[in-house]
DNA sequence: TGTACATCAGTGAACGCGCGTTCACTGATGTAC
DNA sequence: TGTACATCAGTGAACGCGCGTTCACTGATGTAC
């Protein structure tokens, strides 16, 4: 097992790159190591710095690799619901703050399971991009009312403010897994969200 | 500098918890050596073991002095506005949603600081107590409304939500700081809490 | 109040370990003819 | 289509470094008389 197929090359590296996804959401990102990744991948470490600059480079590229799939899986709601935004917001709202997203980061939000590493980042860390664009993108989803033209300021704040909401309460509910106080936060988060947009403006 | 007074010695320990609830919120838990906090608080980083379990042990009281910290500061503001609880919240969410704070986070809000940091701990690890009631205080203050008696769930919720809204938007403008979209967050998040619960209900 | 000595807070060197990163090497891949 | 060889993806050992933690030591503090 030495040298492999252009082909292979590449899909080791986007492997690399959804394991970094993964792991980094789940443990954060000091919490993995370049060798963790490597193995996770089914690779030895040495050859991580042939396809990346560096693991601070990795970092950014899995922070766009995470908000892509939050993107994908956003448009797969709406194929889901023809038509009824309103009505993939609502299914997102019910997994989103479901014991199954609290308990499993890995698959999470980005938002929320990136936040806390993108913020203590250096000013100019490559990842600080692709993390901004993602948290405008997923707030422009949460906006979208189909094709309806309501797009003014506060309902742009509206939608910000959701998204902060969701990922403070996804957060908390993170830190004090183990106790009725997170269940309570999940609760209330559903209660609060799916009754302020769900019905028509 | 050898040996020194049983005062001086707890005041030593003191120190290091205070220079952890700062440095641990700023760089977070991964990001401060226990070298690193006994240098800040004019120690060599041998005696560390002394006071201190083991560095999660010192987590855990990082975390009870920062919400402590908060705590006497949210009695400060109550003492400021005599009677008057909105009056006090409005100041805090003014300061809460501040470039200062955002800017500052050794000195904030350990809910948002200490959030990420916590969710990853084990499940059986001290931080979680201390993090938990920080919460449950915090929220009980968000919520108290001078001596009047409308505590019903829906208050609860409201409440835990305000906490959740924060803490969510004060991270997304960490993590997006040196951005527009920064300084919008902040914006709305102060629009739209500063006029939910400052009219008497 | 003064002396003798045990205690122990803080020091600084050392421990094993895992980190991010580098590099000489290997052998299948891709290419030139 | 077949052969000869340069390329380079991945390997695994090694690098210097900083981590959390341990420990023998020091000398001022606290205490027993």
């Amino acid at each position: 097992m030495a040298r492999v197929s252009q082909a292979q090359a590449q899909q080791n590296r986007e492997r690399v790159i959804d394991e970094a996804a993964r792991l980094f959401r789940e443990r954060g990102v000091q919490g993995v190591s370049v060798a963790d990744l490597m193995a996770a991948a089914g690779l030895t470490h040495g050859g991580f710095y042939k396809r990346f600059a560096s693991k601070e480079a990795l970092v950014a590229e899995a922070v766009g690799r995470a908000f892509g799939d939050l993107g994908e899986r956003l448009a797969a709601l709406d194929e889901r619901h023809p038509g009824d935004h309103p009505a993939a917001r609502r299914e997102l709202l019910d997994f989103y703050f479901s014991a199954e997203h609290r308990d499993h980061a890995g698959q999470g939000c980005p938002a929320t399971a990136f936040g806390g590493d993108v913020a203590r980042e250096s000013p100019d860390s490559p990842a600080r991009e692709p993390y901004a664009d993602g948290v405008r993108e997923f707030a422009r989803w949460m906006a979208d009312d189909g094709d309806e033209d309501n797009e003014d300021e506060d309902n742009e704040d509206e939608d910000l403010m959701a998204v902060a909401t969701m990922a403070g309460a996804l957060m908390l509910a993170r830190a004090t897994a183990g106790t009725a106080l997170s269940d309570r936060i999940l609760e209330a988060a559903r209660r609060s969200l799916c009754t302020v947009k769900s019905d028509p403006s």
